[in-house]
DNA sequence: GAGATATATCGACGATTGTCAATGCGAGGG
DNA sequence: CCCTCGCATTGACAATCGTCGATATATCTC
């Protein structure tokens, strides 16, 4: 594996390497419709909005999550095929 | 998902979401017989010997590789199942 | 336009991480 | 027994990370 794909790579698991992180994907993939706003989000994880909002970020700015902001919320889904896609990096290095 | 189970998540993807450990692994698994020691990947990953060594211990903690020392020689190899599972984590958490 | 609400950004803080140089440790060979 | 070789551990350092309080931005309502 080459150097800058390892990077890149690294920084897609990093994205994931957070219980936090996890737990809002998780909750997102489990919510009505597949998608869910920073304000449902807060609660179950117990953590503050800026915190919410920053995980978010990471996660969007890592191709897992997608963002669409519609009125005032913000409504987060995932990527279709970007958790495949990382399971394959795994699946296949065996 | 749980706090106790995401914790326990985190811990196995932060341990593979490093570039140096990604590689690591990559190079373990294309040794022949699936296994290298310490002195193989210290190379090609341009790391000084320690800096191996304390990445190769967190991937053996993770439950991500498996030590084995014959004479003064430590073989690492890929714990059989191991990156499956976490794959498989990924995709159905879809 | 004023106010309320949902979210994003900023600045700061302690905690964790990746790396290295130096050192310790165990197994073999002479 | 001493010396070498492969590896692990320690201590230190800068860099990054997770979290929070304060503040900014944007959208809706009245």
């Amino acid at each position: 594996m080459s150097a800058d794909r390892a990077e890149g790579l690294a920084k897609q698991f990093k994205a994931i390497a957070d219980p936090n992180r996890l737990r809002l994907v998780s909750l997102i993939s489990s919510s009505p419709g597949n998608e869910a706003c920073v304000c449902d989000l807060t609660e179950p994880l117990d953590l503050g909005q800026p915190t919410v909002s920053h995980h978010l970020k990471i996660l969007v700015d890592a191709g897992i999550l997608h963002r669409e902001k519609r009125g005032v919320w913000a409504y987060f889904s995932i990527v279709p095929g970007a958790l495949n896609s990382l399971a394959g990096v795994l699946t296949e290095a065996r």
